[in-house]
RNA sequence: GCGCCCUUAGCUCAGUGGUAGAGCGUUUGCAUGACACGCAAAAGGCCGCAGGUUCGAUCCCUGCAGGGCGCACCA
């Protein structure tokens, strides 16, 4: 044995230790296999790695989400399971494409536009290859226990030939589908994007209340009304009891003279406002939903950089946020104010990637019909929506925390149709060909002449939706696919349930026939400790890896798991990781005790200590360790066996081996050291999966040749 | 509006149907065969409020208050 310095480093040890464990294959389970370290026909685990954007750098979200997987699968890999985690990057397109676009904005001046198609894409490209290098960099610095042999990317040629064809499969089923609908529209970025993209703000408005022919109409958007022909009531309205549906008026409007029609609908909220509106069905999902139901005629106001159109009058050309006041200022003079109210709290909707304002459009889009029915092998016949609910409900994929599932029951029933077809350049192109009025779907580009395809690409979110087979080599049959699918764990945040965790059901069971996943494990976010979410306007980012240097990747690690309950967010404070690092330390030293005091004669074998009260109260530890990973309280066991190395093997049976050493005898010393030995080395295996490069550092210097990673638990 | 969650020691949080735990912080000793990133000890809590179930509730139920979040969306 080396001799133990005085001071462990775990900046020095940590990259070493991953190192070996790189080299030893054992990250791939199918070089377990073949080296006899996992028999063949063992239990298989398998786990997908979230992917994490190319945009940049990994943040202390990340660390924690890589943590809470690599505990799972370190002790499943110690449980003597075949073992599979796989890891990979998401291009994620939106979100990238627009981090180069400012950039390139920044600091050339230049518009994506500017550069053309191709050549901005290779700056993209660029871009995020560099992202996912540091990224790489450092997933391996946290320890992560990947099969890097595995790596695969949401934008490369095996992912793209899996895109084309989920996208053809569900074509021809009928469920995706190419129409006009109304959809949020970014005038700036100039693309759409999803209804779960969308991120509501509040802001304080005037509220205007506006003559309409013998009504009064309240609304807070009076600069999107110059269409507006439709005035709509409850049909169960007293008040308005003399007009009948679709009864014609002539009133004078902000343009002049209109014919105005009346249309009763449910929808419509006798106690707000005057309960008497007008609907601008182009520019809003529930007019839009409104003139549908009615059969209505819809009129564009706005155009698609937010400007508005002839319809406007003397507004025309003018853009639409800097409309509403001199709008108002006309109505006014023209006798159509009744009164305005200050201080009314609306709420506008902005895109989530950017934080620009979304002007809803109607608009020809490429959609996944989620109510449509169809016929499914296993599922018979369903709608994706049912489909969803189905394989949770059935308890075939299990959500847990369980408060997550009625989180997700919930968001389903209130689903629409996802809008899948994106205006930017970086992602995949949809496999869609036009000729004339002719349409190809396909996997392949047609033959012949004049052919052109689709120049839009998929929300990010369809190809990450496939990732948990894309992953092992779907569309084809690959052996991958056959051992390790379904996954047996997935592990997101609770902020992607919806973008992510139902879209892979959703895929997985159109496709495959089958759930992606077992079990989902939802954690929480990682705050400041003020409790605020981490974020670059407020520049409260903390990086993990100068945290990794500073206290070492076992001592975050620790940090971000010990405290955190399930599901529940966690606020970050630098202190307990400071804490923990004296815990790598303490390990150290408990090692670096024993090793300087070894007997010259000792050897474990000779002596007989299984029967000694310690075994048992370690074998009661683990047992409890144990059941606590397996239900997923990864706090609770870590913080077990924290406490056992610190306060019981540290604090108590190492102090009474120091009292056998100065008065035990002989046999008393050999039998006291190879108790303290033992307890040692197999509470560093209940520690492993939590600390991994402090226990394997300090086991390989007991245990020179063996690799604590693949010690049986 | 509909739904989910939280309220426990100064701070950050665990936890249990039998009157409570950790880390950090605080106080007091201590250079004791590895460790001051340490050792030994201590102080500190009507477990948000009001009812109910129970032999017994911090834990289960109901209501209330405060805080957070999701969905829907109010024109």
């Amino acid at each position: 044995m080396q001799e133990f310095s005085s001071k462990y480093d775990p900046k020095e040890t940590e990259e070493k230790v991953y190192e070996t464990w790189e080299k030893s294959g054992f990250f791939n389970p199918d070089v377990c296999v073949e080296k006899g370290v996992t028999p063949k026909n063992a239990e298989i685990f398998s786990m997908v790695l979230p992917p994490p954007n190319v945009t940049g750098t990994l943040h202390i979200g990340h660390a924690f989400e890589d943590t809470l997987q690599d505990i799972v699968v370190r002790y499943a890999r110690m449980q003597g399971k075949r073992t599979l985690w796989i890891p990979g990057t998401d291009h994620a397109a939106i979100a990238t494409q627009s981090k180069v676009e400012k950039e390139i904005l920044k600091n050339e001046g230049k518009s994506r536009h500017d550069l053309g198609r191709e050549a901005f894409l290779r700056r993209v490209n660029e871009f995020a290859k560099a992202s996912h290098d540091t990224i790489v960099r450092q997933v391996k610095r946290l320890g992560s226990s990947l099969d890097w042999s595995r790596e695969a990317y949401t934008l490369d040629e095996q992912r793209n030939f899996g895109v084309r064809t989920a996208f053809k499969k569900m074509y021809d089923l009928g469920l995706i589908y190419r129409g006009d609908r109304i959809v949020n529209w970014d005038p700036k970025m100039q693309t759409t994007v999803s209804d779960d993209e969308v991120e509501w703000l509040e802001e304080k408005i005037p509220f205007y209340y506006l003559k309409y022919g013998p009504f009064t109409i309240a609304t807070a958007r009076p600069e999107t009304k110059f269409g507006d022909k439709y005035v709509v009531m409850h049909p169960d309205d007293e008040r308005y009891k003399k007009y009948k549906d679709g009864e014609k008026l002539q009133l004078e409007w902000i343009n002049g003279p209109v014919t105005a029609t009346v249309i009763k609908d449910p929808v419509i909220d006798m106690e707000f406002g005057t309960g008497v509106m007008t609907i601008t069905p182009w520019h809003d999902m529930t007019d839009f939903e409104i003139a549908m139901r009615h059969n209505l005629t819809m009129e564009q106001t706005i155009d698609l950089n937010g400007r508005l159109l002839p319809i406007a009058g003397e507004f025309a050309g003018q853009h639409i946020k800097n409309a509403r006041s001199v709008v108002a200022e006309k109505l006014q003079k023209k006798g159509l104010l009744v009164k305005t109210e200050n201080n009314y709290t609306h709420r506008v909707a902005t895109n989530s990637r950017g934080g620009n304002i979304i002007e809803p459009q109607i608009m020809k889009q490429w959609f996944v019909a989620v109510n449509k029915p169809f016929r499914s092998g296993f599922f018979k016949k369903t709608t994706l929506k049912e489909l969803m609910r189905e394989a949770v409900a059935s308890g075939k994929v299990r959500i847990t925390p369980e408060r997550f599932e009625k989180i997700y029951f919930h968001w389903i029933d209130n689903l629409r149709d996802w809008c899948i077809s994106r205006q930017i350049w970086f992602g995949h192109r949809i496999p869609v060909w036009y000729k004339g009025e002719e349409i190809y779907a396909g996997i392949e580009a047609p033959t012949g002449e004049g052919w052109e395809q689709d120049p839009d690409t998929l929300d990010t979110w369809f190809s990450s939706a496939l990732w948990p087979f894309s992953t092992l080599g779907w569309p084809k049959e690959t052996k991958d696919l056959t051992t390790y699918f379904p996954n047996s764990l997935m592990a997101p945040g609770y902020e992607i349930l919806f973008l992510w965790v139902a879209r892979m059901i959703l895929t997985s069971g159109v496709l495959l026939n089958e759930i992606p996943f077992r079990t989902v494990l939802i954690h929480g976010i990682v705050r400041d400790s003020k409790g605020r979410k981490f974020s670059k306007s407020l520049g409260n980012g903390i990086d993990p890896l100068v945290l990794a240097d500073t206290y070492g990747a076992d001592a975050l690690r620790m940090a971000l798991i010990i405290g955190a309950a399930p599901g529940n967010d966690i606020k970050f404070d630098e202190q307990r990781v400071k804490g923990y690092r004296n815990f790598s330390t303490k390990i150290w030293n408990i090692a670096r005790f024993i090793s300087m005091n070894k007997p010259e004669s000792a050897d474990p074998a000779r002596v007989d200590i299984n029967n000694r009260r310690e075994i048992q109260e370690l074998a009661a530890l683990k047992k409890e360790v144990t059941a606590y990973i397996e239900s997923f309280d990864f706090h609770l066991a870590g913080e077990k066996i924290y406490h056992y190395i610190w306060h019981t093997l540290a604090d108590k049976i190492v102090e009474a081996e120091k009292k056998v050493l100065r008065d035990g005898s002989e046999q008393e010393k050999l039998t006291s050291d190879a108790l303290l030995e033992k307890l040692f080395l197999d509470s560093l295996k209940l520690l492993h999966p939590f600390m991994p490069f402090v226990t394997e550092t300090v086991w390989q210097e007991f245990r020179p040749g063996t690799i604590l990673m693949v010690e049986k638990w």
